[in-house]
DNA sequence: TGTATTTGTAACAATTTCGTCACATTGAGT
DNA sequence: ACTCAATGTGACGAAATTGTTACAAATACA
């Protein structure tokens, strides 16, 4: 279990669902409580830790997906924590955040970079809390392809969200979009309906397998008129498959 | 608030044609007032520092829409300072134009490839400055130049802070003002609404994703009367699009 | 200061999309 | 032709997304 998986995505849409492992470095424990609780409630798993050579043992036990660092912290501060982490091949791409006090007390830290991928002030709300871990995930999530796919006469286009046939430009749900994204990427291939989930909803959804023949059913019917949908093809007993071969 | 719109686009004619915020990072005292004052005078707000630790610091609080670089700093160099601010998720993208003293064609290269966006060489004229300033921000950040921008028969001048259609003028608030320079400078995109919100209203600040919802609506009810409100689409599960196409 | 405008948010309504089911149809093997 | 499993199809309620409105706080202006 050494990878750092970031939140489940699907590299088909914008949408990235944010449930992170995150590492919270904080000595005092009413502000960690808090915290803590309110990460849970944004659907975050929380991993606590109170000094900086706690949070180094815990880094050593699962790479968190992100890491939340107090400035002020008992022994060794959240910079030298920081430093540690960047140092180290194994953390070393790991996004932290770092909690500061207000910014006209420590004079002390100016001029010092500490390398973290964001910093907030306190007092923060939780709002802002959430929406920087937001801002800073994103930012890490894998990028999702904005190239344009050419499959035959179809033309889809991620960046203007638009699936385009002989000129016409076809309606579809978000999920047929995607749908069809991900067979125009794969083309000539066989999948499973078991493998189309994990490509196109994503991992360790829990959906009926038959739900996404309906899909398939209605993104052939939104290609009809384009005479394209036979080209998306049934492939009895072992899944679907969009090819050029009529 | 539907109310008529009575002509008030005078509200507005005492602001700065084009507020770019400009960090520059330049030690020599003089030089740096020569600079910013300039910068002022094109309509720009400086933001100044004279190492790199201090423009990290200013960085941390909120991105400039450019920075300005000495190649030579005390302390952290300017190219190293680069580095860093590239090596950062949040301020990968912001552009940055190297100042230097020295000619030397190698240093050019060692700059633009430490990621600068452009490259000038001491003495420079304030013309010559101003010149790649625009040119950068115009290729890189288009809705922050002052040049008008024509979408079908909409028309939008930020330095009048105008939009006429059919030779009407519109009546816009500046958030809607903006919104709607930011779709027009980039146009058949989609755009999410935190990307949206990163883009108009700025990084750091934190504001519920719906509000940009109530924003489009107004700017939609202020072109309703120009024909251009169904040109400004809502993509489903994706984001909004100014499109030319129906 | 008082007034008008703008802005962000919440609450509610309207709309679209999703997942599932029941049932029809197909196809391969016997 | 028959059987049976796999797939197609239409419909429906639930869930998710977006539209719309109202309102209070913030802001600008006179």
């Amino acid at each position: 279990m050494e990878m750092a998986n970031l939140p489940t995505q699907n590299l088909y849409s914008m949408e990235a669902n944010l449930a992170a492992n995150i590492l919270l470095v904080e000595d005092e424990p009413a502000i960690q409580d808090l915290i803590s609780m309110n990460l849970r409630q944004a659907g975050h798993s929380p991993i606590l830790s109170s000094d900086a050579g706690e949070a180094l043992e815990k880094v050593r036990d699962t790479l968190p997906d992100l890491i939340l660092v107090d400035w002020m912290l008992p022994g060794m501060s959240g910079i030298e924590l920081i430093r540690r982490l960047r140092n180290n091949d194994r953390t070393r791409n790991v996004p932290i955040i770092m909690l500061t006090a207000r910014a006209d007390e420590n004079d002390k830290l100016a001029g010092l970079d500490s390398g973290a991928d964001d910093y907030i002030t306190k007092p923060f709300s939780i709002r802002e809390l959430n929406a920087r871990i937001k801002a800073v995930l994103r930012r890490r999530a894998p990028q999702i392809t904005e190239d344009k796919v050419v499959f035959k006469h179809l033309t889809l286009d991620p960046s203007t969200h638009r699936v385009n046939a002989n000129g016409q430009d076809l309606n579809l749900g978000p999920t047929e979009f995607k749908l069809l994204h991900f067979f125009m990427t794969h083309p000539e291939r066989v999948y499973s309906r078991t493998q189309i989930l994990d490509q196109v909803w994503g991992d360790h959804v829990f959906i009926e397998e038959r739900t996404v023949d309906v899909h398939i059913r209605r993104l052939r019917a939104a290609l009809e008129s384009t005479g394209a949908a036979s080209l998306l093809q049934t492939v009895r007993g072992a899944g679907y498959r969009l090819t050029a071969i009529a």
